[in-house]
DNA sequence: CGAAAATTTGACATGACTCAACTGGAGTGG
DNA sequence: CCACTCCAGTTGAGTCATGTCAAATTTTCG
């Protein structure tokens, strides 16, 4: 059961009972996705977060050379959505697409709200998953200007290497920030 | 007062009665922080949240060449802390630095998650603002990758003019992810 | 006023990018 | 199931934006 999963994953950070669990899963739809398939694009407004059941996914964005610049990846257990859009309603700058067939929990923002309301702790395990995203978030920085092109790749090689396996190797480059050119000729050394 | 800065900023984003507004003023200390004086050490673990009342910060870490690197900048009415060291307690790799002398709230993480559970509502004000602050992450990244070094320069000036008035250009430069001698030739231009 | 720090300027070095050609494998349609 | 196309990945040559280094100048502040 793709709601299981979530529940697993909530489990982890504060505590449901039935009743809850029970209304959270009231609030939720389940959608299958199909490899390139969108889950937003630029221009639309986001109108919900996204929990990835199974499956991968990149959000990125165009940019002026009309090159694809990956923000970031998301796959199994791990929320995705354009908090900039959705929280303002405005018209995302991104893409969300999926890049492996894929099957995701939507939580609309209506729903997401009223839940809020209802159940505190779900509420408190967004709050908890937010300050890790940010602190990911400044990770991701740091890494960006303190590594070279080379030490890029090998850093995410050992910290995730299951991207690795997962993302074509031209995505890998685009989140790293370095071309698929550049990925290559570093692969091929050694 | 200080604590009138922080209950005004809350107010902006969730409703508070008297009673709860005397409960968070009665979990709050505030201090007086002196231009260089530091928040946060690399090596320390992070205990608190800090509120800027008035002043100006920056959070950086140190290179391997030695070069300081500007993760973040903090200013009125915004937060700041390593959330990475604040929820994992272990040591941080960044400098929160006093960039003019400056006043905060101090908010520490068992105060904080005190309030949490007292107080739903200051749990919902910090859900807000960590949303607010991972779009702006993301927005931050989005400029990082599809900006020159000049774009980046001419970008800040018409974001956030105040820092250009605030911060030393050396820390601007570095925030941006060039060097000071770029900067200043970009600068020169016109 | 004087020392230290910040900024400017110029010469030079370099890591990463662009462009282009080639290779190989995956997917599709006949 | 083969042939063809297309896309990802590789490789090499040449370019460019930004970095490094060093010295001169200006500003800050005790």
């Amino acid at each position: 059961m793709p709601i299981e999963s979530l529940l697993n994953h909530i489990a982890r950070f504060v505590k449901l009972n039935a009743d809850e669990q029970q209304v959270l899963s009231d609030h939720l739809s389940v959608k299958k996705v199909r490899k390139k398939e969108f889950l937003l694009k630029e221009g639309d407004i986001c109108t919900a977060n996204y929990f990835i059941v199974n499956g991968c996914f990149r959000m990125y964005f165009i940019k002026e050379n009309g090159q694809e610049q990956i923000v970031a990846f998301g796959i199994d257990d791990w929320w995705i959505t354009d908090y900039t859009s959705l929280e303002t309603h405005k018209p995302s700058l991104y893409y969300i697409q999926a890049v492996e067939d894929a099957e995701v929990i939507i939580l609309t923002k209506t729903q997401r709200d009223n839940l809020f309301d209802k159940i505190p702790m779900i509420e408190r395990y967004f709050r908890i998953l937010l300050q890790r995203l940010q602190g990911a978030s400044v990770t991701r920085l740091k890494y960006l200007f303190e590594l070279s092109a080379e030490e890029k790749y090998h850093n995410m090689n050992n910290h995730f290497p299951e991207f690795i396996q997962r993302v074509p190797q031209y995505m890998l480059a685009s989140y790293l920030g370095i071309t698929p050119e550049v990925l290559s000729k570093i692969r091929a050394k050694k």
